[in-house]
Order: structure tokens, then sequence, then C-alpha cells
DNA sequence: ATGGCTGGTAGAACCAGA
């Protein structure tokens, strides 16, 4: 009998501040499993008993005071699996989980890289690289079928910004985050599940900045979010989708949820 | 061309986000 399994990633910006979206969403969405980033919340305070009350009785947590955290929460068995430091400073960034269908689930929270896209007077710049080009060795050595889930914080595409020229000089989309994170992507063919679904030239979005008066109106978005398959998982891609309403809830993220639905034997 | 907003934590004329 063939079965499936949907897997959901979401940047929460706060996991407290937004409970009740959070309940919302897998209330009627429902994802078998929900991978956040920045929870903002040290372990022993992260809601479990709501995520259990829903049925997500399965929880691996790498939280740390005030910035950063990463969760994963699930009903189906999984365990936790390794949690990596790339830029070997504490920031907790990064949990992996091994998945009982067979697919290890990595869930990254890559650092933002400040304001300036200049190596010489930006030293969160430089780290942002160094971190990527450290999971670029991690992902060189990996031979399991893996769901590299998260925030990048690299809009990759020329249309995955609303304005390819104008955000050239703009964190997130220069050419050296671009040409670092492609180095990542050739380093275990990661299959970019977004775009496998929604091909070039369309425009994908999966945040919007806070500051515009009307974030849909002015449609300032960029992809920043992202689910890369080794080559054996995507073949089992079955759909995948992007939640825009999200953005429009009370009290939302500024990012959000992107869902892939597998088929696991 | 600029600035616009958000949450956590401390109690900031803060930090980090992107």
């Amino acid at each position: 009998m063939s079965q499936k399994i949907s897997i959901a990633s979401w940047n929460i910006n706060s996991v407290r501040f937004r409970l009740d979206i959070v309940e919302r969403f897998l209330q009627e969405v429902g994802p078998d499993v929900l991978c956040l980033q920045e929870t903002k919340v040290v372990d022993r305070d992260f809601p479990a008993q709501m995520f259990r009350k829903l049925g997500y009785q399965y929880q691996v947590l790498n939280g740390q005071p005030m910035h950063h955290g990463v969760a994963i929460l699930s009903r189906v068995p999984m365990v936790a699996d390794n949690r990596h430091d790339w830029q070997d400073n504490g920031e907790a960034r990064h949990i992996g989980a091994q998945l009982e269908c067979g697919i290890r689930l990595e869930n990254v929270y890559v650092p933002a890289g400040g304001e300036a896209p200049d190596p010489e007077t930006n030293p969160k710049f430089v780290q942002k690289l160094a971190f990527i080009e450290r999971m670029t060795n991690w992902s060189s050595q990996l031979d399991e079928p893996t769901l590299l889930v998260g925030d990048f914080n690299v809009a990759p595409c020329e249309t995955d910004v609303w304005n390819h020229k104008q955000l050239l000089g703009v964190v997130s989309h220069t050419p050296v985050e671009v040409e670092a994170l492609a180095r990542l992507q050739q380093s275990h063919n990661w299959v970019d599940l977004g775009r496998k679904f929604i091909p070039e030239p369309a425009h994908v979005f999966t945040w919007w900045s806070y500051r515009a008066k009307d974030w849909k109106a002015s449609n300032r978005g960029r992809r920043l979010d992202h689910m890369w398959a080794s080559p054996s998982v995507a073949e089992r891609a079955l759909e995948h989708h992007l939640f825009e309403d999200c953005r429009n809830w009370g009290k939302p993220s500024d990012h959000i949820p992107i869902m892939t639905t597998f088929k696991v034997d």
C-alpha cells in the first residue's frame, strides 16, 4: 500500500507570540511534520503542550534565548539526529531528525547577513558566507535520502525577488550569495522543489517585509524559504504548496509556510 | 531617495531581522 507524508516549513518569528496562527495552520492544513525557524524561545519554555494537544507528540528542539531557534514537530514517528553549529558560535540554527519513513530531515536557519553586502565592513555578511560554505562541506559528504528545508535567507533566481536589478546590491540576492548557494546545491545535486513545481520565470515569494503599508499591493517579496531534496526524494514529491493566505492572518509572520507531500512506501 | 515595521528582553539613545 502506498502512503504519503506532508512536510511543512515556516519561519514563525517567535512561536510563542504566534501560537494562534500556528494552531490554525495545523488545524486547517495539518502537515504530518512542521519545521519551524526563528522560534525565539529556550527549550524549557517551548509551547510543547499546544503541539501535543494537536497530535504532534514527536518534538525535537534547538532553542536559545532571544534570537534564532529551530524546531521540528511531528505526528509521525521520528528521532532526533545531529544538530550542527556551522558558525561554531553557539547559535541555534539547525536541527535534524530521522523520520520513520526513511527520509532524513534537516531544518536550517541561515544567518540573514546584516545590512551591507560588504565583507570589509560587515562581519555578519562574512559569517553568512562562511555558514553556507561549511554547509556545503557537510552536504558534499551526505549520501542518504535527505530533505533540507528552512529559511535560507537567499533568493537565488531572478524571479525570486520583485526586482532583480534593484536587489543585486541587497543582502539576500547579491551575486556572491547566489553563487555560494549554487555551490551548496551542486554539492548534493539538491533538487529545488519550489522551482520543480513552479518553474521560472514565474515569480515566487515566501517573505514580504513588515514595513510595507500593504504587503500585497506593493508585493515586494522575496523567495527566501526553500525545500531541497536529494534526487531520490525529489522523485517522490507529489505536490508543493505555498500558503500565502497566512501572511494576512492576525499577527502574521513576515514569512509564509511552504509544504511538500511525498509518496512513501 | 528615504524610511517604513516586528519581537524579545531589559528596563536601551538595545539587538536582530532582511
